[in-house]
RNA sequence: GGGGAUGUGGUGGAACUGGUAGACACGCCAGGUUUAGAACCUGGUGCCGCAAGGCGUGUGGGUUCGACUCCCUCCAUCCCUACCA
């Protein structure tokens, strides 16, 4: 009578197990600590296969390290702000709040049941006033250092529904509720000076183990660049227009200047001029996402103003364009056509000059490399770094221009006009703003009538007014900001007194962080720079916040990625109930390597199923019986432990330096496949018996970290009798002896192509290997009658005959 | 438009440092077991070919004794693009 495989009964006592005895709790002490940290999620209403991935991965990689002897500290949270709350609160007449603590509570009992190890007692949600009173605080301490500033910026305005949208809101530029045209608006909003930082957040990208891909996207987005800023005098007028550019080089190839729509001088000439007003309505037709206005054809109008060149005193039309940004750089921009794509397509369009400074041969204008300069005066026959720095220096003479960096990476704009997220903490008395004392913090999230839509702040009198003179603010951060230090705070959630107690100072950094490669830009820069400010003011040690970075690639169905538009998700619950929480995690960590996207497959989770199950028959109906170590062991024996160790070895690399769990999975199912059926024989010799139990000591403890739960009752099972040792206590020990091998095995080519295969003793020099090579008959037939050229051999790998 | 990735059998993937392409699994085929089915077990399975052999890692080229791996070209798909999180 062999006993059946049910996770559902199994899972659901042991996690209670763990959760009665406190496994995952975890306090400082002298082992090594380990923080690994998932990228906790929006409360969406309920996990999705993308987190069962990223937080298996976790599991695994923390269950590894507990088996190591690392102290390790795996908390979990809620960035439980965000707009989803307040559109749910809309469809389903709920409010934002009780939507998202229902989401929470159910998502938290579905991570419970995929077995994943959380220390739940620093829990956090970034919703509630006990976590955000420190996230205001944390922005008075900014305030008074000097970062934050206000400053007038764009935003999708909706004028049906009288509301900010956010990108992913404006569709084709039209409101995705209302259908109206979005119009770009510009309002006061707050401002973080993260580009204090960008120096620096560029330099110590070097301190940490990152994927060399998602710092090289960081570096790009800050991006440094050297050049410089040079003047243009308007012509009848004192005042200059002051452009930036990385090629001062081609400054004698300047034929207009642009400026962007919403520098000042655009906004003074429509006062006057009705075509210029039109144009620049039609440019706040474009939603203000980057991606949109790269896109849109590029548009310009003539400003009938001229600007005279800095060297050659030339005069120079000035342009409004709408690709020209005001946030970056000096919202001005030198066009150089004859060597600058976007410039050269501008020309053509609207028949400007192009003059091209720069020698090539045949090439097609634009020319964008550096070369030789042309057409410039005393600079001609200069290369282009020789003559940026002498133009330089004559602009500079004439105090019209100068060497510049200049970064791409802008100022953090981290007011949001909605209400669902942390009121900014700040007063504005007779128009004047203050940011309010730490003892009246928090400013609390004020809550909505019963059955009310979410309202924004500015629409609640009540929230806003204080006094005649005295108004709140009505903003509301950004979410990033909720999410920018909670890593640091997991480690004194609950402590309420301190914001960063004691335990940060052990835990912190964090070890590992896993999550999605779509935060390898945005949020994980606003984390780091989050962490180097809190540095500066003492609050936090060290430079970077986290040390290493994993990140899990998409699951995808059907080639796409899985999203309720599409209507190709598909929902975890349903396989954990029905195949259990183990062959779910084992499927995931199967199927595709952490860093790449997974394909969705049914049939696949089925083969899971089927491998655990394997696992179950071999053992469950097995007691650990005590054999001392036999002096003997026959060829097959043999066999079997060196493939026992050596799968151990190869699932100790691939869990080590790899992160490579599809591997060391494969590499169990081969060692169980390997184990010869007689040894599973209950009549089996106890030598046989010996290497068996060897193999299934060490199959269960290296499933351990992926399939928790079955692992754990079959060690219990099967070694409970006998010993009370806990599958978790311990990773086992490669034992090397086992892997010496005597033999290896050739293979010999011929002009590159396999010809033959040979086992051959190590003991033999190269002269003897070529001989044996030789007598290999498929290897003799191609080499006769012809001449050896050369021989190429690798050690105990391969020998190539070319002829 | 810009930045970053990915591309290997019917499918997911393996090949870790330039050295046997296709491990492991899914599917499929054949057989066993079964009254039948499910489940399970055994064997086979890149393509062409009777075979010898040839071809084969998105496309086209290059370097090398040898290329999935390095270089160049083009194509396709995905992620990010500062207010989705």
């Amino acid at each position: 009578m062999s006993r059946e495989y049910k996770p559902q009964v199994i899972e659901k006592t042991i996690q209670e197990d763990w959760i009665k005895n406190n496994k995952f709790k975890a306090m400082p002490d002298d082992r090594e600590k380990f923080y690994c940290l998932s990228m906790f999620p929006y409360p969406s209403g309920k996990l999705h296969m993308g987190h069962v991935r990223n937080y298996t991965i976790g599991d695994v990689i923390s269950r590894y390290k507990r088996m190591n002897n690392f102290n390790v500290f795996q908390p979990m949270g809620w960035d439980a702000f965000g707009l989803p709350a307040e559109n749910a609160a809309i469809a389903n007449k709920v409010s934002p709040k009780d939507w998202t603590n229902q989401n929470i509570e159910h998502m938290k009992e579905q991570l419970i049941s995929l077995g994943l190890g959380y220390d739940w007692s620093k829990e956090l949600r970034t919703c509630d006033p006990d976590y955000y009173k420190w996230e205001q605080l944390i922005f008075k301490k900014f305030y008074e250092k000097g970062l934050v500033y206000r400053k007038k910026s764009l935003v999708n305005w909706d004028p049906i529904d009288e509301t900010v949208l956010a990108n992913e809101q404006v569709i084709d530029g039209k409101g995705w509720r209302s259908g109206a045209q979005v119009e770009i608006k510009e309002i006061d909003q707050w401002f973080i000076k993260i580009t204090d930082y960008a120096e620096e957040l560029l330099s110590s990208l070097d301190e940490v183990d990152w994927p060399e891909n998602v710092k090289l996207m960081q570096k790009n987005w800050i991006g440094k660049s050297y050049g410089a800023e040079i003047k243009y005098r308007i012509e009848n007028s004192e005042e200059c227009l002051i452009t930036f550019s990385t090629r001062p080089d081609t400054i004698f190839g300047v034929s207009f200047i642009a400026i962007s729509p919403s520098h000042p001088i655009s906004k003074n000439l429509a006062k006057e001029n009705d075509s210029v007003k039109k144009f620049l309505a039609k440019c706040k037709e474009t939603s203000s996402a980057e991606a949109d206005m790269a896109k849109a054809e590029k548009l310009g109008i003539s400003t009938n103003i001229n600007v005279l060149h800095p060297l050659t005193g030339n005069k120079i039309p000035v342009w409004i364009g709408n690709f020209v940004l005001l946030d970056y750089g000096t919202g001005v921009v030198m066009g150089v056509p004859a060597h600058d794509q976007r410039d050269f397509e501008f020309a053509s369009k609207y028949k400007l000059n192009i003059e091209q400074v720069i020698t090539s041969e045949n090439t097609d204008l634009p020319l964008i490399q550096k070369g030789k300069l042309i057409n410039s005066g005393e600079f001609d026959n200069m290369e282009s770094d020789e003559a940026s720095v002498k133009i330089i220096n004559k602009l500079r003479d004439k105090n019209l221009g100068e060497e510049l960096i200049q970064f791409r990476l802008r100022d953090w704009g981290i007011s949001r006009q909605r209400y669902w997220g942390c009121p900014i903490p700040v007063v504005y008395e007779n128009g004047v703003p203050k940011v309010i004392e730490e003892n009246k913090m928090p400013v609390e999230l004020p809550e909505l009538p019963e059955n009310s839509p979410p309202i924004p702040l500015s629409q609640n009198n009540k929230f806003r007014s204080i006094s005649e003179n005295i108004k709140r603010e009505t903003d509301t951060f950004d979410t990033f900001m909720d999410s920018s230090w909670y890593y640091a705070r997991f480690t004194s959630a609950d402590n309420n007194n301190e914001i960063f107690d004691n335990n940060s100072k052990y835990w912190l950094p964090v070890d590992l962080y896993i999550g999605g490669i779509e935060h390898a830009i945005l949020h994980l820069l606003y984390s780091r720079f989050f962490h180097k400010a809190l540095r500066d003011m003492d609050m936090l040690e060290g430079n970077e916040p986290f040390k290493k970075l994993l990140t899990q690639g998409m699951v995808l169905k059907d080639g796409a990625k899985m999203s309720k538009s599409k209507g190709n998700t598909v929902d975890p619950q349903s396989y954990i109930e029905k195949y259990g929480a183990d062959t779910v995690r084992l499927y995931m960590m199967f199927t595709a390597p952490p860093e790449q996207s997974l394909e969705w497959s049914e049939s696949s989770v089925e083969g899971a199923s089927r491998f655990i199950k394997k696992v179950w028959n071999l053992v469950i109906e097995r007691e650990y019986e005590e054999i001392a170590e036999p002096k003997n062991f026959s060829k097959e024996e043999m066999g079997l432990r060196r493939k026992t160790h050596s799968t151990l070895k190869k699932i100790t690399n691939d869990f080590e330096t790899r992160y490579s769990f599809n591997t060391a999975i494969a590499a169990i199912m081969e060692l169980l496949n390997f184990i010869p059926d007689s040894f599973k024989d209950i009549k089996a010799s106890d030598s046989n018996k010996y290497c068996l139990n060897e193999s299934i000591i060490i199959i269960l403890k290296t499933l351990n970290p992926i399939a928790p739960h079955v692992s754990e009752y079959l060690w219990k099972n099967f070694y409970g009798n006998f010993s009370h040792e806990e599958i978790e206590s311990s990773w086992p020990e490669i034992n090397e002896d086992l892997l010496e091998v005597s033999e290896f095995e050739l293979v010999i080519q011929i002009n590159g192509k396999v010809r033959g295969k040979k086992l051959i003793s190590k003991e033999l020099n190269q002269d003897e290997i070529e001989q044996e090579a030789k007598t290999i008959e498929n290897v003799a037939a191609n080499l006769k009658n012809k001449k050896i050229k050369k021989v190429i051999y690798i050690k105990e790998k391969i020998i190539n005959f070319v002829i």
